[in-house]
DNA sequence: ATTATCTATAGATCTATAGATAATGC
DNA sequence: ATTATCTATAGATCTATAGATAATGC
């Protein structure tokens, strides 16, 4: 969206981003929220970060909880889209849960910002940010769907969905501490992740092999 | 520590803990840094679950940072006891790499509170938190030394690394979740960690059998 | 006398609202 | 007239300090 052409002008110049003010403040929000976590990010930094004045700010976003809100829902939603095409598809359990996680760990890696750390704070247990936990839970759901479809044992598919999720998170940490993630990362923590599984190594090649063209058809 | 036998009384009855005034402070801290984090958990808050007034607490903290970094320092000095007698043992680094992991699993998994949450707060990177950020960055070259020889290819070391701290990890954000985390768990998460080492079955078999016995010796 | 607590508060925030202002649109 | 910004500020925090107080120890 471009700059707003009615309105005073603002003081500090013109529109960080070029695309209006509702995404300077979520692209600065998201900087400081990453980082500095959300409580101490106070509205008067991510104002400043914006090019505007504090108050500013709540003519775009009625609380602060809503510019957070808005942020893990933007971020949660590309996921949940490849999740829901990744269901309807007919190709081998294991081949498309391989290419979730190559999927969620390039969508993790993507950005300037580590926006996966959103997910992390303490605040998202927060009543506001229940929108949120809500998509998240249909994300983890799919991932389980397809652990359990891919031969598992019953009473390990629990424990290997969290498993897997918690390697694909994993890149969350890895950027934390400054580590850029490649695609040749994403392609082991997928592998990995059917490694976890004790599937056939047979399988799991051929997961592999397929798992490409499920991501080329589907992402 | 018992109570101490002087100064005024509490107004608010007697310790919680009955391990004295710091261990109050220190235990209820811990419940709300867990929960609700760092900034959002104030000065007051601690201090009412704690059994005293606010002010009280400096008398034993000189600032809030100190409270923080205390839990931080204590939660990861078990593992960086472990991992130090680990790495003066003569087995093989298969199975060390997995007495590593369980007993780091049972220690996330140990205590009322998800203390294993503390190191993902973002306030965890400020200036003042460094002294713990440097145990933990010991305990990850532990990690990344049994890795390299448990004879992996040396350009696999850091991602696999990587990928075998964040299952181990896994298991606070499933604390998080509010899910138990029983013995069959963390064995289930120091095997996996092995299959993602991408090891010969036979070697993991091994390692398994071994780690039990390394285990039993260590800790 | 020493100690650990208490009450009170200074000073620095921080969020959200009220109302003014400076543009464009009609 | 409508809009998006601005300035100013109310009211609610929150951390840390100052100094009083109520115990025990000697």
């Amino acid at each position: 969206m471009a700059p707003a052409r009615t309105g005073r002008p603002r003081a500090a110049g013109p529109s960080p981003t070029g695309q209006g003010t509702r995404a300077d403040v979520l692209t600065a929000a998201a900087a400081l929220f990453c980082t500095r976590g959300y409580t101490s990010s106070s509205t008067h930094a991510i104002a400043e970060a914006a090019g505007i004045r504090q108050a500013s700010m709540y003519h775009h976003f009625e609380r602060k909880h809503d510019i957070l809100l808005a942020l893990l829902l933007e971020t949660v939603q590309p996921s949940l889209e490849v999740a829901a095409r990744l269901l309807a598809e007919d190709d081998e359990p294991a081949a498309r849960l391989w290419a979730l996680c190559v999927a969620d760990v390039r969508l993790l890696s993507a950005g300037p910002h580590n926006v996966g750390a959103l997910y992390l704070l303490p605040e998202v247990s927060e009543d506001a940010f229940r929108p949120f936990r809500e998509r998240r839970s249909e994300l983890e759901t799919t991932y389980r769907t397809l652990v359990a479809a891919s031969g598992l044992a019953a009473d390990r598919v629990d424990i290997s969905t969290s498993l897997v999720l918690g390697l694909v998170e994993s890149v969350i940490l890895q950027r934390k501490r400054g580590v850029e993630i490649t695609e040749r990362t994403a392609e082991a923590i997928a592998s990995a992740a059917l490694r976890v599984l004790d599937l056939d190594p047979a399988v799991i090649s051929r997961a592999e092999d397929l798992g490409i063209g499920v991501l080329d058809r589907i992402a």
